[in-house]
DNA sequence: CTAGGTGCAAATAATTTGCAGAGGC
DNA sequence: GCCTCTGCAAATTATTTGCACCTAG
């Protein structure tokens, strides 16, 4: 709850000028945990500033959209609500027509598909929404769901990154290890045993930092995921699963080593930096360092490779520097 | 552009008469294309009927949502658009934000996830909302993009179902021979043989299809895409693929493709339901029926094998009629 | 002192509603 | 003739604007 606020002169546009009104609208809107509408808040401002007009709070929350602070959501019913955006992932929503509550989600499988469409009809974005509409759980059951604040997101958001960062390197994992069994070549399979071993070795790491996470607050673990991932984990290693045949030779190995491993550490670097600082930005950057170190291993393991098949065989130039490149 | 017209006599609400104005509210609605706002489709009426008002032409889009006739989409810029939903696949929004044209999409995969999602937060879906905002090819380079209408919608729905189901087809085609080559067991391979074959004659009838679709309208190929699909073609037997070996015997074979043709089956026959009659809804529905054929070959033989291998070592009561189950 | 911020009230803009009259069954 | 539909105008709702006044820099 102790949320750090985000450093508001630094948002506020050229020329403009401190106003206690605007920061007292402003103090509210972050202390809101949900949506609120534009009237909502000036309910709630006018409770305890009184004063207030509401054309202000609607033209502090224009402000704010600008400025990033703030984002703007639309459910269809005529009335725009917003909500803060700082350390608040940008993400999708399930709005219940019968309560009207809503909940967020996240799926890097449905941005990256958003994104390639997008591609594909040479659109250029600027903001994509998901909004799944019906009747929520609460409503069809009468079970109560218990709220969750903004702290609790962060930590779950931390929570699924990791669970995402876990599935991959086991995804790897299992790929590494199949591939090392199917590989007749001696050295081919000891490349694959390696990648294997290091993948285990990092999944071990991931998964104290899993413990650990949740160790801070026991009821993490069962909280509703909000980060939805299906690609990334098993779908990086698809395309190398495809290349799998017995004759895989140590360089064959190499290549599909680094092909995986550069997937990863790209997708995890592009989706990292989609989001706000959080533990799970954290997460997702980290991943795609250590995914990126495995890939220099690799592509240096190749190169020595290309090295000594080039020296025994010198049949072109033979008087070529070693350890030069092109 | 010779659309028939839904049956408007069995869509009207119980105890709603029929009405001139109402009629040719609804007769100028369907003979629009894109989408229009309430108040466009007033001045539309206006000009060939005299004397509607602008409440009947609201109310009218009301009924006509209720009566699934039209459907409502909400752009964010405070007024509610409406367009025909007969023989228009339920779909997603590409949004250009400077010209405010908007264009259309549909991607299977984007619809599975949302399902899962919902499904995983035990929300029950009654619309999925997809809008991707941002600025088109069209103001970006100011070429002309060509205007689809109606009839053309329809045919390169269809086509992109018939693309969708090649794509599956080939997808097929090519883990079977993959599988074929890979398994060792003479009758293991003989099945995946077989199976693959299948695939290849199948195919062969779907590309004379598209062929012939094609021939109708020369532009139709260089159109843009407008239903997406990656999981459904190659997805499909991404979970067979994994549990291939050298080791796999005819047994095991058969299951892995009855688990493949069962997917596939169940996904067209899910997928091709959720639309309105259409060549596109034809195209998936005659697919999915073409893998149950599959499915229904594979089970029978995959009986038969268990029966002939339960037959020669009678382990337990070698007094059972063959050909009998349980 | 002055540019911008503010409250209030009035303006807009999309849509709905009340009501008296018209029209289908 | 009844019940629904219709046009018009007035009401409602969410949001913006005009304007005289206020306040920070």
């Amino acid at each position: 709850m102790d949320r750090q606020l985000p450093d508001l002169s630094a948002l506020r546009p050229a020329g403009s000028k401190r106003s206690s009104k605007r920061d007292s609208v402003l103090e509210v809107f972050l202390r809101q945990e949900g949506h609120v509408s534009a009237d909502d808040l000036f309910d709630l401002v006018r409770r305890e500033t009184a004063g207030i007009g509401r054309a202000t709070v609607y033209r502090t929350l224009q402000w704010l959209v600008g400025a990033g602070v703030a984002r703007k959501v639309d459910f269809g019913d005529g009335r725009a609500r917003f909500e803060p955006a700082y350390r608040h992932p940008r993400h999708f929503h399930l709005i219940c027509t019968r309560c009207h509550s809503s909940s967020e989600f996240l799926s890097s499988d449905v941005e990256s598909l958003l994104e390639e469409i997008a591609a594909a009809r040479q659109f250029t974005t600027t903001q994509a929404t998901v909004q799944i509409s019906g009747i929520c759980e609460q409503c069809r059951t009468g079970r109560p769901t218990p709220p969750v604040d903004g702290a609790t997101t962060e930590m779950v958001f931390a929570r699924d990154a990791l669970r995402m960062a876990i599935a991959t390197e086991r995804s790897g994992l299992d790929f590494y290890t199949r591939a090392a069994g199917l590989t007749k070549d001696p050295r081919g399979r000891s490349i694959f045993q390696k990648l294997a071993a290091e993948e285990g070795e990092h999944l071990g790491t991931l998964e104290t930092r899993y413990r650990e996470l949740l160790a801070g607050d026991p009821a993490l673990e069962s909280r509703p995921t909000f980060l939805f991932f299906k690609g990334a984990a098993s779908g990086l290693f698809a395309e190398g699963s495809k290349q799998l045949r017995q004759g895989v030779n140590d360089q064959e190995a190499l290549l599909i080593g680094i092909k995986c491993e550069r997937g990863s550490h790209k997708f995890f670097k592009k989706y990292g930096e989609r989001f706000e600082d959080s533990e799970g930005k954290q997460v997702f950057l980290e991943f795609a360092e250590e995914e990126r170190v495995h890939l220099d291993l690799l592509m240096r393991e190749y190169r020595a490779l290309r090295q000594r098949q080039t020296k025994p065989s010198p049949r072109g130039r033979a008087a070529r520097r070693p350890r030069t490149r092109s």
